[in-house]
DNA sequence: ATGGTCGTAAGACGA
């Protein structure tokens, strides 16, 4: 894809993805970045101790910097970039549980530093119910906190991505009617995650690209026996701006081929391009 | 049809 400068800045391009194991799907990395071309790239779910990330592995694809807060087993985040970044100290254990779904950065963006979140918010098991089942309750908590922490500071120059495992629109599903009960879909996730957006005055980069009345998926389950031909998607992979980066936003990508490569995650790639 | 399939890591558990 060819760059254009735009607002007389140098674009940036940032991506998002659940990668369900970096170990596993370090070859895909090489796809991604000759479909995408990112700048930084934000991975959710790496499943990698720190001391066994693949760390030559993604140097070798052009990623000078990288930073990673990974676990044993589950969960993990890591952020990938061509540009310098710079770990942000002092942002909050999220539900005090040390479980590695947040990494924050300063990043050496063209117009200067922007602060960048990458977030892989607590799935949520399948009843919807936090007496019934504490995943429900972790993952409202986990939103609230974030609604908290977004309000208590306005977003400048910000960008917060990730597997959000919230699909907030009815055309962010494949049947609105047949999701209102189903985890990622619920009203209270849908209200809870719209309030952090709002109260943190956060901008949908993905919906500034796609109208809200059309479709955009960007996981389909494994247990589908043909995803492409079911298509029961959702979006659960989000890119948020601050609104001082909206006047910014050059092109986005969704990178729905990645759901049918050899040994794919069940999400899909994204990547937003912005002049900052 | 209340299933189905993944990854981790070695039997469940989380998604």
């Amino acid at each position: 894809m060819p760059r254009k400068a735009a607002a007389g800045r140098a674009p940036l391009r940032i991506a998002t993805w659940n990668i369900n194991s970096v170990r596993l799907r370090l070859p895909l990395l090489k796809d991604l970045v000759a479909a995408l071309e990112p700048d930084v790239l934000c991975l959710q779910e790496t499943k990698c101790p720190d001391e066994l990330f693949p760390h030559e592995g993604v140097a070798a694809l052009g990623f000078g910097h990288r930073l990673v807060r990974g676990m044993k087993g589950y969960n993990g985040v890591a952020i990938l970039s061509k540009r310098p970044i710079l770990l942000r100290e002092d942002d909050p254990d999220w539900c005090g549980k040390g479980d590695c779904r947040h990494l924050g950065v300063s990043l050496d963006a063209p117009g200067g530093p922007i602060e960048l979140h990458n977030f892989y918010i607590p799935a949520g098991g399948d009843i919807p119910d936090r007496e019934k089942n504490p995943k429900f309750g972790h993952k409202l908590d986990f939103v609230a906190e974030g609604t908290a922490w977004s309000a208590a500071r306005p977003a400048r120059r910000a960008i917060m991505v990730g597997d959000l495992n919230i699909a907030p629109l009815e055309h962010d599903v494949w049947s609105h009617k047949q999701l209102l009960d189903v985890v990622s879909h619920t009203p209270i996730e849908v209200e809870a995650l719209t309030a952090w957006q709002r109260g943190g005055e956060w901008h949908d980069a993905l919906r500034h690209f796609v109208p809200a009345d059309q479709k955009l998926y960007t996981w389909w389950s494994y247990r589908a026996r043909d995803w492409r031909a079911a298509d029961r998607g959702r979006r659960l992979d989000h890119v948020w701006v601050s609104q001082d980066l909206v006047g910014g936003l050059t092109r986005h990508a969704v990178l729905k081929d990645a759901r049918g490569w050899t040994q794919a995650s069940d999400h899909v790639p994204v990547m937003v391009e912005i002049a900052a």
